[in-house]
DNA sequence: AGCACGCCGACT
DNA sequence: GTCGGCGTGCTC
């Protein structure tokens, strides 16, 4: 074929694939540019016309031939860097990410770079810290690093740290860091969101001077992307983040580790809702990166990897130096007047008499849980969500925990203008004032939800405060019970531990355990007279039993078996398929119209099961109706799955307004 | 998604 | 008359 002659521009134009942050099947599209106007466009963000209007998206390759098809090529308005922002890893990422997740690769991809329109100031670079001096190994760290490195010498890349609270993790990650930085490596270093706020980043910027990276979720985007430039040059050793560090662009990686694993906030919670421990799987494999995870309370997950040896584990039995374990009590709540009983308010008085802090927790903000007319039995509920409100004395207003609305609380009841309007349920603001009254004399802080929205700073202020022995009592929502160390408490007091276990969701004695476990872990770290106290009225339950009889491995063998025999993940694989509409019927039709198009795939298909259109546990959120189609299948099946939902993302027309969103492993089926 | 086009009902 | 709600089709 004769290259067209004479024309000198011509020779010149070259084409780029471009993909959008559009939610089509297909979202990479061709666009020409003149390579004298742009010399370098490749994984550089371009400015294009995309159907009457106008669009950045990414240069993901480039060509010097028209590809096939007929249709018309517009060409590259702007190239918006001057430096490339991605790379072929993330490029490849995005595409596994989007067949594992079911949303465009140009969603995925725009997910990874901060969306700034240029680099402006300087980012923080790092922030200085207390000095954290290098402490001697324990006999386990050092057990655990030999095992580490001769598994790593038979090849092996996977390896998942188990080891309570207060082993020292910690510094075993940070010596492998360190081994790796030594070696050239970059080091991505994954911890749950609320984490990142506190001591850890401190002492790891303090350890590793000024080629830190610390992903804040404060930054600004023109923040993000300058670090972002920073690890891509591999001007940065090692990057500290939460979930969405798991795309920073890295030059040279080669470590991953991931801090508290079992932690739900690595699963993103809006679309594309993937999953950083998927991810860092991935990017292990891609780089040939070990990637080890590490937590007390490992997910279902990654326990099964354990047991069928597909991941190598290393484990932290015991506690550093004179630490133990703290002593368990459970108090049975049936029957019992009050929110505090006896036996924990004598506790109290105690701990108060010698002076020392005390943690109690309870899951839930707000005074009580909800208002009813005591004349017609109406419940007052949110207007958007099919959610009660609940009360906020402070501020006299009923809120909805679903969607942020709120009123004044009214006088009468809505509906029948009684006056007699009754509350149930309680929250820690109520725990408050009953402490108050209890306790006249105690410094009592609080610290939710509510409390942090107001004041950002008063976290950290009132855990220093804590620290420093000037509170008595803290009292907390899940806020206080991850991460946070409190070296100096010996009384830590759960106020129920009911909440959690009546949720119709097959992880309900999961979620309960994890965190009954990490609650008692906050205790006593390094001394061995700490005490837990958990007020519950199922004392029978498995969860609690297990930690009542501090036997970890009980619950988890009894609870895996229960899943193995009920077809529930970790032995399955779950995808739902939620539908969303302002109109009940649109979401009822569209969730049918699905079902009916999966059924031929999946209708006595060995292996997958799936359930039939229904409403969604909260019916409406937001002022919309939700309705999900949810398939299960064996891991032999996933495949096909995933094979068949990419048919219905490519050939089911939805319904207008109508949403679908898919799911893959979702952590919570609401 | 978001934008244009084209179709029907009810209002200055 | 025409404004606007909404259904449908398309995006290099």
């Amino acid at each position: 074929m004769g290259r067209p002659q004479g024309d000198r521009e011509s020779d010149r134009l070259k084409y780029a694939l471009v993909t959008l942050a559009v939610p089509l099947y297909n979202s990479t599209f061709t666009y020409s540019y003149d390579e004298n106007e742009y010399p370098s466009v490749l994984y550089k963000r371009v400015g294009v016309n995309f159907n009457h209007r106008k669009m950045t998206g990414f240069v993901i390759s480039v060509s010097d031939e028209r590809p096939e098809g007929d249709y018309e090529i517009k060409s590259i308005i702007k190239v918006i860097d001057s430096e490339e922002v991605i790379n072929a890893e993330l490029v490849h990422l995005s595409r596994d990410m989007s067949y594992l997740y079911k949303n465009s690769m140009g969603q995925c991809l725009s997910l990874m770079v901060p969306n700034a329109k240029r680099d402006s100031d300087a980012a923080p670079f790092f922030e200085e810290g207390d000095f954290s001096p290098i402490e001697r190994l324990s006999e386990d760290q050092e057990r655990v690093i030999r095992e580490y490195h001769e598994k790593r010498r038979e090849g092996k890349t996977l390896f998942f740290l188990h080891g309570v609270t207060g082993s020292g993790k910690s510094e075993v990650y940070l010596r492998l860091a360190e081994e790796t930085i030594k070696d050239g490596g970059q080091v991505l270093y994954m911890v749950p969101e609320i984490t990142l706020s506190e001591q850890l980043s401190r002492s790891v910027s303090a350890r590793f001077k000024s080629r830190v990276q610390i992903l804040h979720s404060s930054l600004t985007p023109a923040q993000r992307l300058k670090s972002a430039r920073l690890v891509k040059r591999g001007d940065v050793d090692i990057v500290i983040g939460a979930r969405s560090a798991i795309f920073a662009p890295f030059k040279n990686l080669k470590l991953i580790i991931m801090d508290e694993e079992h932690e739900s906030s690595y699963k993103s919670s809006s679309s594309p809702r993937y999953h950083a421990r998927q991810l860092a799987q991935l990017r292990s494999r891609y780089n040939d990166a070990p990637l080890i995870m590490g937590s007390a309370t490992p997910s279902f997950e990654s326990y099964r990897l354990m047991r069928e040896g597909r991941i190598e584990t290393l484990s932290l039995p015991r506690r550093i130096g004179k630490g133990a374990f703290p002593e368990i009590r459970i108090v049975n709540t049936l029957g019992q007047k009050g929110n505090i009983s006896r036996i924990l308010r004598d506790e109290i008085s105690l701990e108060l008499e010698k002076k020392r802090g005390v943690i109690l927790f309870l899951n839930r903000r707000g005074y009580s849980n909800s208002v009813m007319c005591n004349s017609c039995g109406e419940v007052i509920r949110c207007p958007n969500c099919s959610v009660s409100l609940t009360y906020h004395k402070a501020g006299g207003r009923l809120k909805c925990h679903s969607c942020g609305f709120s009123i004044p609380l009214p006088s009468v009841c809505p509906s029948c203008h009684s006056h007699d309007l009754i509350s149930s349920g309680f929250g820690t603001e109520r725990i408050e004032e009953e402490l108050r009254s209890l306790y006249p004399f105690a410094v009592i802080k609080r610290l939710d939800g509510d409390s942090v929205q107001d004041d950002r700073k008063y976290i950290s202020q009132v855990l220093s405060e804590f620290e420093k022995g000037n509170v008595d009592i803290l009292l907390g929502t899940q806020m206080i019970a991850k991460g946070l160390n409190f070296p100096n408490a010996t009384l830590v007091g759960v106020i129920n531990a009911d909440q959690g276990i009546f949720l119709p969701d097959f992880r309900a004695n999961e979620r309960t355990f994890e965190l009954l476990q990490q609650v008692s872990g906050r205790v006593g770290r390094y001394r061995d007279d700490g005490r837990v106290i958990i007020q519950t009225s199922q004392i029978s339950n498995p969860a609690i039993r297990a930690v009542e009889l501090n036997d970890p491995d009980s619950f988890y063998h009894g609870e895996m078996e229960e899943r193995r025999r009920m077809g529930y993940p970790p032995y399955s694989r779950l995808v739902n398929i939620r539908i969303r509409s302002r109109r009940e019927d649109r979401a009822a039709g569209a969730a049918e119209a699905v079902e009916d198009f999966l059924q031929p795939y999946f209708s006595n298909h060995e292996g997958i099961e799936m359930y039939p259109a229904t409403s969604a546990l909260i019916e409406m959120l937001n002022g919309y109706y939700r309705y999900h189609v949810l398939i299960i299948s064996s891991d032999d099946e996933f495949a096909y799955t995933l094979k068949v939902l990419e048919l219905l993302r490519s050939s089911f027309h939805i319904p207008s307004q109508t949403q679908m969103e898919i799911d893959t492993d979702p952590v919570d089926m609401l």
